[in-house]
DNA sequence: AAGCGTTTAAAACGTATGTTTGAATTTTAC
DNA sequence: GTAAAATTCAAACATACGTTTTAAACGCTT
């Protein structure tokens, strides 16, 4: 390689700026500049933009699945609750190099532009590439939760989704803002022991659980 | 006015284009070749882009935070349940010419995008505009969650907010999505009558209520 | 029906974007 | 150490954008 590592240097530019201006607002310029790299390296290195915004997602979710297909060969030989269906998430998210919580907002929030200005070939690259795991673990999520029709657990799922990446995506000026008005010192960890029980008890409405 | 009602065509194109591909992407030339208009009809009628995406907000938010602040009014003098203030939402929104589904789904479109896509200058607006309504429905939100710590309540607040405006953001395709998968007919009101007993018992999780 | 403010129309302006080019430079391999 | 391959670089390309301009058409008042 030529001096460092200019295609690794693209991909944390991009994803900082995508994760906070969104996909179409952040220019090749933006990136670049921001990578100390040539204009040009972006099409040489990735071919594209849109190239370029599925490798940012690629070095995510590539670890974070073979180590959440790891975890499901497990939970998928034992009975589980819900509980441990949500907890199982956090574990793998952490796992696979997201322990930072710092990181963990970022991705979030691409995870959120993902499905807010999901440009088609994004949309289709992810499902090719993760459907599969993602099937598995709905899977699951039936076995955990025979007392739901399947329209109610469809929506639920998507209830809780969308709690998640909503509420992850800004995490940092909610936690900003919490803290200033309530004068409290919370952090993302805070922040997500509170959002699974939210999510369970959601899940499990209306269902007499003891 | 010259032939039918220009302004309000582009409005129409507009928040049209605008929720199905974001402020960036929707370009003026998208939104008056779709309204049948001049390209300078934008910029004559409304000034520029911006002022012409706060229009559009301010065409469903003026009339819903009037109707909003009069309900506020009548439930502000009484004592009300979690369900309650929940119904309040959507019966406002039903009151403020957004009874017809299709015009809903915009609308949440709308609102995940000035979230998640925020310009700054729309959140300015919106806040400014709209903020002290918002206000008056969390002390009553207060009032009926005595049991809940402010950080407790902060985070669940917005948990919820995250379900409701994620969900509703794409309904239409999660709607296709779960009509053709599990062989349904729903439609949106029957999507909102299974988020709100999923928010009503996220919002209430470890609550003893009875 | 004339005059005048309002609205539409076509065209161009200046700027920013993603992408491509071709030469210069660095790294790799023998 | 040198040839070949890989990478960087500055510059230009073609395109699309938001906005402005100028003139024509319209609608209302008198």
């Amino acid at each position: 390689m030529a001096q460092k590592d200019t295609a690794q240097r693209i991909l944390d530019a991009a994803e900082a700026l995508f994760s906070e201006k969104g996909f179409a607002e952040t220019s090749l310029r933006n990136i670049t500049t921001k990578a100390g790299v040539n204009l040009a390296a972006v099409n040489y290195h990735f071919g594209s933009k849109k190239s370029l915004i599925q490798a940012v997602f690629a070095r995510y979710l590539t670890p974070f699945s073979e180590q959440f297909s790891e975890q499901l060969d497990i939970i998928e030989q034992r009975e589980n609750t819900p509980e441990q269906l949500l907890k199982l998430l956090v574990l793998t998210l952490n796992k696979s190099g997201l322990e930072n919580p710092e990181k963990f907002g970022v991705f979030m929030r691409l995870l959120g532009l993902a499905y807010s200005q999901g440009q088609g070939h994004l949309r289709k690259f992810l499902t090719s590439e993760y459907g599969e795991v993602f099937s598995r673990y709905m899977k699951e999520v039936n076995r955990v939760t025979p007392e739901l029709t399947p329209m109610e657990r469809f929506w639920r799922i998507h209830f809780m989704l969308g709690a998640a990446v909503f509420t992850m995506s800004s995490v940092d000026s909610l936690l900003a803002m919490a803290n200033h008005d309530l004068g409290t010192e919370s952090d993302v960890k805070d922040v997500v022991s509170q959002l699974m029980p939210f999510l369970a008890s959601g899940l499990m409405s209306n269902v007499k659980n003891d």
